[in-house]
DNA sequence: CTGCCGACGTAC
DNA sequence: GACGTACGTCGGCAGT
């Protein structure tokens, strides 16, 4: 039979003094004390962990008087008044106790001691040992075989330990104390007697009795007192003792610890504003529930069949999915599924041990078909469009609601910390951490395939992303919920245009690989030729790619004047840099160099970049390239798009409109591009109830030349293209948050005549100032901004102590809600255009995404039909009240077309 | 050898 | 310090 684990008891009554002189003075926002609550749950917590799995019974002193108090009515009279901070806590405390699930005893008429000293004998009459946690030497007096006392430094106090700290075994310290007295408790003891005297006698004489049988061997003022006072001794004696047979409602084995009692335990935090504790808490409990889920491997067809049956019951399940890559076409090696908060499953399919059973692959194919073609069973994951993708590949679609947790983390707060992935939001809903991907498999040069993992850590990890995705996603419904607005954004704009990326990323677009190697011909030649010419200029061969190696050759070597050296140390070569030496240096005897540099780094770019990288992302089956956009990164709303980017290929030069020129339509085809026209600037136009702006874009008139004549008091019709570009720059540059440095530094103006020209133009465009001065004034107040269909960009640094970040949190505040909003605008577009091509059995496929355009691969006779509906949704996605206008382009490559 | 960061440059 | 949002490449460096 086990052993009974020792019994905790605690002196609650010298717990509270403890904690209120230990502590600062804590208090709620509503200024009462705290301090004592907190620090008796800090020491009882602390205890639990040290004694894990041994009752803790607290003892405090009832109210009202003892029967000590009625032998000796001065007894602990000389005390002074409980401070009142701590009596207001003393409730509080016994209510916390009692719901941490603690036996809390309280007897009058006796004190807290009395109540410890029964408790213990009780314990050590049935052979279970005691543990009292106080820092009342009295209680030294208790100590035995099985009762050891825990004071309040830790240190454990046993029989050797007691006599080791006052000198005299446990069962003298009564008359230890009864000689020395107490001045706290008003015991009177023998005047002149202290711990040292006291000591001596009782291992002389043994006790107060035999102290005073021989009392008059004592010698001096000390035995003089002795005899004076020996009548008191029986008093003190008295006074000082423990006593063990109270008569307890509850005995010792009837104290038993409860579970905690959550509600209470949570609603009394909040209350007291335990921020922390409560965190504690409710780790503790996802803690504890989560070891109750069963994780369960679906080894064989009949559990898969059953796991069937529980999804199609629970009318909703989350999946995760491993994959590797056969010939181009995705197989399965294992499928994370959960359909309920309390269990998750993992059916392996492709894991190499032979000794594990598996399901057959195809057999569970059509399972899983069953469930993810059936439109009753809501589907939910993370980054679901993968799986649209990679089931695609299997013929199967998926249909149902899709409850997708990265994105409504995204729509909910695209700023949020740790991004949008499971792990991230488990942490951030579930106070839980996540077993890592890269515990299984390694990195690096070891990593092995998923299918390698043991099926049983599998099971662990895949289960568990797929309950995560379960359990968190009412969470983020809830949340999206509170805001119809979110809840408009996730269901009627993310949830579909998810659907609308999976396929444009399944059609891809084709590219002409021909074209591409002949550029990269052709820059090669070029880069070793400008490479010859800087080697000889410089008389020696370096890194013409390396910045580092760049500023010894420039601005030591070749001595051209070099720019201020930036917050690194370095003197920047970047472009605008190296023009402007080209440009005001021109009888420099190295003026060549920077401009063989700009022109290096031109061709390196294009060919590194581009011309060498795209061919390899050509899938050699279809001759197209599958770009992967991003729907949930961008903070203000937008998409990315990578591997390859097909977001910023080039357009600006010449040169660079020849990669555009390998993107070409299907056999029979036309690449048609659709783009807005100033949507970022009618955004701001509308946002800012600007009617100057408003009535220029409502006229139909060239945004920048109109802006020219406003600002600059010249008629429309004469404006310069010096006059366009600098109002261009103005418009683009307020829309970003510029300064008067800024625009002086892009036009190269002085800051004087920048500051000016943007005086001119608030003065002529008020309501922009207006606006920005109310957004700046919002995002500081709410912390967040929104575009017109209520999307939210949170601005973690607008409060921040660091002025440049602050000042960055600004200039966001102005520019999200216009870029957000512009990307709501074509986002709703798109998933309209979508439905337009489905509904009207179009060939046309939408295949390109650049941020204000949409391109299409359509059949040459589809390309009317095609550009009136398109212009016609595009044109009405907005609702803004100044007209939204779309340019298109036809061609036979991406260049043509615009 | 791997991974991270800064500098640079492309797009909207 | 000074103009918003992205991604990719490279060199350089610190760690393995």
């Amino acid at each position: 039979m086990n052993e009974l684990k020792p019994v905790i008891l605690v002196d609650g009554s010298t717990y509270l003094f403890r904690a209120f002189h230990a502590l600062p003075p804590l208090q709620t926002s509503k200024g009462e004390p705290t301090n004592v609550i907190r620090g008796v749950v800090m020491m009882l917590n602390k205890l639990q962990a040290d004694f894990e799995g041994s009752n803790i019974v607290v003892v405090f002193d009832a109210p009202g008087k003892t029967f000590r108090d009625e032998v000796f009515p001065e007894y602990k009279a000389t005390r002074p008044p409980i401070d009142p901070d701590l009596l207001s806590q003393i409730d509080d405390t016994h209510d916390v106790v009692r719901a941490l699930g603690h036996p809390l005893v309280m007897v009058s008429g006796v004190e807290a001691d009395d109540v410890i000293g029964t408790l213990a004998k009780q314990a050590a009459d049935r052979g279970q040992r005691a543990v009292i946690s106080t820092s009342d030497k009295d209680m030294s007096q208790l100590v035995n075989e099985f009762v050891s006392i825990l004071d309040a430094k830790e240190n454990v106090l046993d029989v050797a330990g007691v006599n080791e700290k006052f000198g005299v075994q446990p069962d003298q310290i009564i008359d230890f104390l009864a000689l020395m007295g107490d001045k706290v408790d008003n015991i009177p003891g023998i005047p002149r007697v202290g711990q040292k005297t006291a000591a001596k006698w009782l291992v002389q004489y043994e006790s107060i009795d035999g102290i005073l049988e021989n009392q008059d061997d004592i010698k001096g003022k000390v035995g003089e007192s002795l005899r004076e006072h020996a009548d008191q001794l029986q008093q003190s004696r008295f006074l000082a003792t423990i006593k063990c047979d109270v008569e307890l409602e509850q005995g010792i084995d009837e104290l038993q610890n409860e579970p905690a009692d959550v509600e209470s335990l949570t609603e009394l935090y909040e209350k007291l504003e335990f921020k922390s504790l409560l965190r504690d808490l409710e780790a503790k409990e996802a803690n504890l529930e989560y070891d109750a889920i069963q994780f369960k491997t679906i080894t064989d067809e009949n559990l898969l069949k059953e796991c069937g049956k529980e999804i199609a019951n629970a009318q909703k399940v989350s999946l995760v999915v491993e994959h590797t890559y056969e010939h181009n076409t995705p197989r399965l090696v294992g499928v994370g599924l959960c359909c309920s908060e309390g269990s998750g499953f993992y059916l392996p399919l492709g894991h190499n041990d032979v000794t594990v059973q598996q399901v057959n692959h195809d057999l569970a194919l059509h399972a899983l078909r069953a469930v993810l073609e059936d439109e009753s069973v809501d589907k939910i994951g993370n980054n679901l469009k993968s799986l649209i993708k990679l089931f695609n590949a299997h013929d199967i679609e998926l249909r149902g609601t899709l409850y997708d947790t990265m994105l409504m983390s995204y729509v909910q707060n695209s700023v949020a910390s740790g991004g949008h992935h499971i792990g991230a939001l488990a942490n951030r809903f579930l106070a839980r951490e996540l077993s890592e991907r890269k515990t299984l498999t390694g990195t690096g040069k070891k990593q092995i395939a998923f299918g390698d993992v043991d099926v049983g850590q599998a099971t662990q990890y895949m289960a568990e992303q797929a309950w995560a995705n379960f359990t968190v996603f009412p969470q983020l419904r809830e949340a999206l919920e509170a805001e119809p607005d979110l809840l408009a954004l996730y269901v009627d704009v993310e949830e579909p245009f998810m659907r609308v990326l999976g396929r444009m990323e399944l059609d891809g677009v084709r590219l002409d690989a021909t074209v591409l190697h002949n550029l990269s011909h052709e820059l090669s030649e070029r880069i070793d030729t400008i490479q010859q010419q800087a080697f000889e200029l410089a008389d020696e061969k370096f890194s013409l790619a390396s910045p580092k190696q760049l500023q010894v050759i420039l601005y030591d070597k070749l001595e051209l004047p070099a720019p201020k050296a930036t917050k690194t140390g370095n003197r920047s070569t970047a472009e605008n840099i190296l023009r402007d030496i080209v440009l005001y240096n021109s009888d420099h005897p190295y003026v060549s160099m920077p401009q063989l540099v700009l022109d290096y780094r031109n061709a390196t770019k294009l060919k590194s970049t581009y011309s060498d990288q795209l061919p390899g992302y050509i899938n050699p089956q279809t001759g197209r390239v599958h770009t992967t956009y991003d729907q949930a990164n961008a903070t203000t709303g937008r998409l990315a798009s990578s591997n390859p980017n097909l977001q910023n290929i080039p357009i600006r030069t010449p040169e660079g409109r020849r990669i555009r020129q390998a993107f070409v339509p299907s056999d029979g085809c036309l690449l048609v591009a659709a783009d807005y026209s100033q949507i970022e600037l009618r955004v701001m136009a509308h946002l800012s109830g600007d009617e100057g702006l408003q009535s220029a874009f409502a006229a139909g008139l060239d945004i920048h030349r109109a802006t020219a004549g406003e600002v600059f008091s010249i008629p429309y019709e004469a404006v310069d293209d010096e006059h366009r570009r600098r109002a261009k720059a103005i418009n683009f540059g307020l829309m970003y948050g510029m300064s008067a440095f800024g625009l002086a530094r892009n036009l190269a103006i002085d800051q004087v005549e920048a500051k000016e020209h943007i005086e001119l133009y608030f003065e002529h465009y008020p309501g922009i100032r207006d606006y920005m001065d109310s957004t700046r004034e919002a995002a500081r107040k709410d912390k967040f901004v929104t575009t017109v269909f209520g999307r939210r960009i949170y601005l973690n640094q607008i409060d921040s102590r660091n002025f440049q970040l602050r000042q960055g949190a600004e200039r966001l505040a102005i520019n999200a809600p216009v870029q957000g909003t512009a990307a709501d605008i074509i986002k709703r577009a798109t998933i309209a255009v979508d439905s337009f091509l489905a509904n009207n059995e179009f060939k046309t496929k939408l295949i390109l995404h650049v941020h204000d355009e949409m391109v299409f691969d359509a059949p040459e006779d589809e390309v009317d039909r095609l550009r009136t509906g398109v212009e016609e949704i595009m044109c009405n996605a907005g609702e803004l009240n100044v007209p939204l206008t779309v340019d298109f382009g036809v061609g036979a490559n991406w260049d043509e077309a615009h």
